[in-house]
DNA sequence: TCGCGCATGTACAACGTTGTAAAGGTGAAT
DNA sequence: ATTCACCTTTACAACGTTGTACATGCGCGA
């Protein structure tokens, strides 16, 4: 029964408007929608009332009918790590192009809540899933029971029957360890190991580094290589004072992203190590921050747009059958932004302007070097 | 009709339960939901059943009944303003406490994108809102359509019909101010401040800064007072620029936010100028950079976590109806976290342990000061 | 023995929307 | 005048879930 018009909270059904207006419910469906068999009167009579109770259609029953919500999920490990937030950003952006929203999820890195996001504690509530996996790795994903559409960002799985979307890690890890190379440093560390076996990145990271220092004719110092539990700035100096208990005499470090860079940095600042004098550092993301620290970070800058570009236009070819194919694997762009921490030099200096940036174009990065 | 199963994409629904189970859809419902009165043998059969298909409640059809969806909203300017990340990581986490996920709204500070938000886009689709407006004033907010229960963040909009949860800015940034002032700095500059005169949050920092120069008995000059258009580290740059020029004299800059202050003292590095040597620098919202920034720095810190419990809380309560009564406007404490950019010593440096801190308890601030 | 209460299980309707089928109406062609 | 085509509008069912009301069957007390 439905004694009165609109209901509790003021919420406006088409039934509502339809009553108003001396209409079926299905004629307003009808103007809501544009479709064009709709008489001029009618459907001006029925605008009318629309706009006048302000009504918003009701998204569950529209789910419920088309399973479609409207919604995908991106699920990273860290909102605070600014690489994942800038990402974020961009994929937010993306999606809306679809006309989507973004459902954020925090893993925290834990493999039960990669599970829970894997295996869909969402069901029905998203269309498709972007994940960046951490802890989980190819046996968690293979076993994957949900049937949601899942982009796979930033760690490559071999084998696994995923869209998969990223940079080149080792070519990118290569490229930073020989510009460090290319300076004349020889007792090159690396910062950023990860010990559990599931981490892909980072495996990547460490054979791109181990490459450029064979290929150098140099040894590959297991001594010289410091694992992280995580990425965050404190790791990165806990790390660096390991490895300068280790070979006080290092004088270059790779570090798997920037955060443990500039924690690496401010340790280095506070044992009277000059960067780069003593020791040059290179991070990896180019996060913002490091375009204004002191001093700035040498980083390998990955094409942040066109990773959730390309992710977003896979999952909506996934999405509307458009794509039906084996997985893809597809690979964005980066390029080797050189500054302060290993050159000395300001490569382009921020200015006093609003739009300063310390490099040419930092929103849209060239291909790989 | 419905001549098979499982439909189509592999998804089970009660009905499918139930059909295998050979018992009513409302049965597997009630087994679902725990409910006593179900004999032991039929809830133990339904069960398997249940798992054996991997049930997943159908979240649309649940919000068509209950017009609950589960989901709030979070609106942000930006993401990766890392204030706004680290709020938002709180806020996913005290919303999980209540069954709620978070949906995040990036607006930009754009007028239309925070009007969408604030009237109701994803109509039905979210219960409530934590809103943090940036373009938005009194004005915008008092014409609002919607009904979804809101609660501002972080703005004090006088007399609107708004539950409200943020810190005391005016006593913040004034303490800001003392501190500078306690170090003998007597032309102290301001960077921060809004055109716009919708931005309230900014205005209440001026004051605090006026505030404090008036009860030392110093003049305010406005010519120290420099505007920017938002709140990155560029404008700070920028800003910081500006203000030498004006004032080559100047020996302390109180910023409005962190970014801010990073941008400032990264172009005082670039002047040639020393922190806090020649000038002192105050930040705004303890982000984690400005703990591992050369110098460190100094800042106001609100207790992030406690204004998104509270937040969250006050959203619980309306939606419950356990609270009926009038707008609230709940405060959150803050302290001053003092570094080197006004000391020149480090407070309590990093240490190499991954648990590194600057500070005592970074993670549960006290009260306020 | 009858009847009552309780435990257990079911049928039905409703949430708001939209695809399908079809009804009613108009005008033109035969 | 009759038929047909087409435009306009409507009734109905279905999406999956859950609250309400009710049916069934059992044990127990009167």
């Amino acid at each position: 029964m439905r004694a009165t018009g609109p209901g509790a909270r003021g919420v406006v059904s088409l039934r509502d408007v339809a009553d108003r207006a001396g209409v079926s419910i299905k004629t307003v469906s009808n103007v809501v929608h544009g479709y064009v068999h709709v008489s001029s009167a009618t459907r001006t009579r029925v605008q009318a009332v629309l706009d006048e109770m302000n009504y918003r259609p009701n998204l569950a029953a529209r789910t419920l009918r088309s399973a479609r919500t409207g919604l995908i999920a991106l699920a990273v490990p860290e909102l605070d790590l600014p690489y994942f937030a800038e990402l974020a950003r961009h994929v937010v952006r993306e999606a809306e192009r679809h006309g989507w929203t973004v459902l954020i999820d925090q893993t925290d890195g834990q493999l039960e809540r990669e599970r829970q996001v894997m295996n869909g504690i969402r069901a029905h509530l998203i269309d498709g899933v972007l994940f960046s996996p951490l802890a989980a790795g190819p046996a968690e994903l293979t076993d994957r029971e949900d049937h949601t559409p899942l982009v796979l960002l930033g760690e490559r799985v071999y084998d696994g029957p995923f869209d998969h979307v990223a940079i080149d890690n080792v070519a990118a890890a290569r490229i930073a360890v020989d510009h460090l190379l290319s300076l004349g440093r020889r007792r090159v560390g690396a910062i950023g190991e990860q010990n559990r076996p599931s981490s892909g990145t980072a495996r990547l990271r460490s054979q791109g580094y181990a490459q450029a220092l064979t290929a150098a004719g140099l040894p590959v110092d297991p001594a010289r290589i410091v694992p992280t539990d995580s990425y965050h700035r404190a790791d990165g100096a806990a790390a660096m004072a390991q490895l300068l208990d280790r070979d006080p005499d290092v004088d270059a470090v790779f570090c798997f992203n920037d955060l443990l860079a500039l924690g690496a940095m401010r340790l280095l600042h506070e044992r009277g190590r000059a960067v780069p004098g003593d020791v040059a550092v290179v991070g990896f993301d180019d996060i913002e921050e490091g375009r204004y620290s002191t001093p700035t970070l040498t980083t390998v800058r990955p094409d942040k747009e066109r990773i959730a570009r390309l992710a977003v236009d896979l999952l909506a070819a996934r999405l509307d059958g458009s794509d039906t194919q084996g997985p893809r694997e597809l690979t964005a762009p980066f390029e080797l932004a050189v500054r302060e921490s290993t050159t000395g030099v300001p490569a382009a200096p921020p200015t006093p302007s609003p739009a300063v940036r310390t490099d040419a174009s930092p929103r849209r990065p060239g291909r790989a070097g």
